[in-house]
DNA sequence: CTTCTTGTTACTGA
DNA sequence: ATCAGTAACAAGAA
């Protein structure tokens, strides 16, 4: 699932790759992928060039040099945004890379052709991935509805303390909120209070200032640590190129369930179903 | 065949 | 206002 780690990784991949190439055409396979008028974002597209691709949480954002709006892909579950130069010659065995994705595929339901001869392949599986042309207004009203970026300089302690503060769920539900923190969803959530040592149960309120610092610490440890590993592939996430992330390795307790604690070696990582999601955590150096 | 999974939104009821 | 719980969405795995 990509969260912001993830997200992180494909705008950063994609900035080296399409800014500022023209659009040639746009192959929009599967219409219902579009929420807003898909024959309006095939003609807004066309001739256009994207100037700048940014993140707000887990929604990606393509600034369009043209007419003045803006192209959002939010990947929900199993999104994926493939850039590939060129056809894709197979070579019959010598397949080192085992990464490479032979598009496009049946999940494939836009592509974007540049004038280079590169494309842009959006594939989604479960086809929850939502894809949408805004203007600036628009842009902003979606931009409000989001929480802090826990990655940007103005996440600090204090800052972090006012949002927690009087919060009456608990902690794994507040992760998730996206109004109150951008980008954070379930496989960082119970890394984060791993990290902090901290029940996924435990009520907002019921957090001392110790256990605040520390949540603060973790989100910013995990979440830095994921992006510098590219992200986590569990199921269906690539990066821009197809390929796999490698935080995976790093996981605590995300899908480790009845498995012995990595950190204390004497407790269990327990599966429980929190704030409506499966939760990890370990029974014994979480408190 | 049924059940579960997952991010987000929408809805209901407390 | 605030929150918990649940359905819905789609497709595949078990």
């Amino acid at each position: 699932m990509p969260e912001l780690p993830e997200v992180e990784t494909i705008r950063n991949d994609l900035r080296e790759k399409i800014l500022n190439k023209k659009i040639e055409k746009v192959d929009l396979r599967l219409k219902e992928i579009v929420k807003s008028s898909p024959k309006d974002l095939v003609l807004i597209l066309k001739e256009n060039s994207f100037k700048d691709i940014r993140r707000r949480g887990k929604l990606l954002v393509f600034a369009l040099a043209k007419k003045n709006k803006y192209l959002t892909i939010h990947l929900r579950m199993t999104g994926q945004l493939v850039y590939q130069k060129g056809k894709k010659t197979i070579a019959g065995g010598h397949s080192d890379n085992n990464d490479i994705i032979d598009l496009p595929n049946k999940h494939t339901h836009i592509i974007f052709y540049f004038s280079d001869k590169s494309q842009l392949f959006f594939n989604d599986l479960r086809r929850f991935g939502v894809v949408k042309i805004v203007g600036k207004k628009e842009l902003e009203d979606i931009f409000d509805n989001f929480g802090i970026e826990p990655l940007e300089k103005g996440f600090s302690l204090k800052v972090f303390q006012n949002i927690i503060r009087n919060k009456k769920r608990n902690v794994k539900a507040f992760l998730l909120d996206q109004k109150y923190i951008a980008g954070i969803g379930n496989i960082y959530a119970d890394e984060i209070l791993f990290e902090a040592k901290i029940l996924p149960s435990r009520k907002v309120v019921s957090l001392k200032a110790e256990e605040i610092k520390a949540i603060h610490k973790a989100i910013k440890k995990v979440l830095k640590k994921a992006i510098k590993y590219r992200g986590t592939t569990f199921n269906d996430y690539v990066d821009a190129s197809g390929k796999q992330g490698k935080f995976l390795r790093f996981l605590k307790v995300y899908e480790r369930e009845k498995r012995k604690c990595l950190r204390c070696e004497k407790g269990t990582i327990q599966k429980l179903k929190i704030a409506g999601r499966g939760t990890r955590y370990c029974d014994q150096c979480q408190k």
